[in-house]
DNA sequence: AATGCTATCAACCGCAGCTAA
DNA sequence: TTTAGCTGCGGTTGATAGCAT
């Protein structure tokens, strides 16, 4: 026989999916005094709710910078990244994600990038799934932002102009945003052994190989600065193959962060690395290959 | 239409570190 | 110095939407 009242039930803490009578109350709540303190908060504001959901809930949905939709190419790239020099550092790689929340980069990380390993059969982690990331993945995602031409955080809807020129490939906005790819053509005929990313913008095929993404810097508030640098890349002995000009720019709301001119030697790179330890390629349509020519699950295209 | 499966993501849990008393 | 409470982090779970059969 349970001895629990109306009142001990009413008195208990809520648990599960917020109402929206809830999340209103906690954005009020907020608007009037302020974040932090969240167990005072969650009496004070009349939530039953722990501090510790109060928190959680304001943080990972209902703060007004929260950015919602899919991550774009260049937020995924920066998580391989960033994930590949800090591991499961959730929170400080959200840091450099504005607007995105560890939960989210989490839950990407564990349902789309974990996922994949496990159906390559790659332990995620391991060096050989940092090196499957760095040389197919990275690379298609880089490729994604060019077609995409988007800028990194904010759409910026300009004027589009690819220009083509042979193995060159510059892509530029009205707003003067450029990318530009010196892309030696190299064919899986002439390179049979190994794996190989394919793919094509305009009518140039186009091989990219691992510029580890070390560039990637971000402006401080205010601070509008140029740099340009020799990017070591994931092959040791040739480090002096990608250049990498980044320009930070302004868009209509913020100062932040864009990787504006970017281009990288591939084939060199490529011509000293041994590929063999993977067993695996892809075809033009984005799908890793195995040895035998037969496709596994990793679709880039599925990023 | 019903059912089962999968993917996604919001929310919870346990723990560790920090801080104030 | 100790301890209790708070906060933040990372791992995990559960609800549910969408898809396939």
């Amino acid at each position: 026989m349970s001895t629990t009242t109306k009142k001990d039930e009413e008195n208990e803490l809520r648990r599960g999916p917020w109402t929206l009578e809830e999340d209103s109350l906690l954005i009020h709540y907020i608007a009037r005094h302020g974040e932090g303190r969240w167990n005072m908060l969650a009496k004070s504001a009349g939530l039953k709710r722990t501090g510790k959901s109060c928190r959680l809930r304001w943080l990972n949905y209902l703060k007004p910078d929260i950015k919602r939709g899919n991550l774009t190419p260049q937020e995924q790239l920066l998580i391989l990244e960033l994930h590949s020099k800090w591991g499961n550092r959730w929170s400080k790689i959200a840091q450099h994600l504005p607007g995105r929340t560890d939960n989210e980069i989490k839950n990407y990380w564990r349902t789309r990038v974990q996922k994949q390993a496990r159906q390559l059969n790659i332990e995620s982690g391991s060096k050989r799934f940092i090196d499957a990331v760095k040389c197919f993945w990275m690379p298609r995602l880089l490729q994604k932002m060019e077609q995409n031409n988007s800028s990194p955080i904010s759409d910026h809807s300009s004027m589009t102009n690819i220009n083509n020129f042979g193995n060159s490939i510059e892509a530029s906005t009205s707003n003067s945003i450029s990318t530009s790819f010196n892309l030696p053509s190299i064919s899986p005929s002439s390179h049979p052994q190994r794996g190989f990313i394919d793919s094509s913008i305009g009518n140039v095929s186009t091989s990219f190989n691992n510029p580890s993404l070390d560039f990637f810097q971000f402006s401080q508030p205010l601070e509008v600065s140029e740099t340009s640098k020799s990017v070591p890349n994931m092959f040791e002995n040739n480090v002096n193959n990608c250049q990498v000009q980044q320009n930070l720019y302004i868009d209509d709301t913020n100062y932040t962060y864009g990787l504006e001119s970017l281009s990288f030697d591939p084939l060199s790179s490529m011509e000293n690395y041994d590929f063999s330890q993977f067993d695996f390629q892809t075809s033009g349509n984005g799908w890793m290959l195995d040895n035998m020519g037969n496709t596994t699950f990793w679709n880039m295209d599925a990023m």
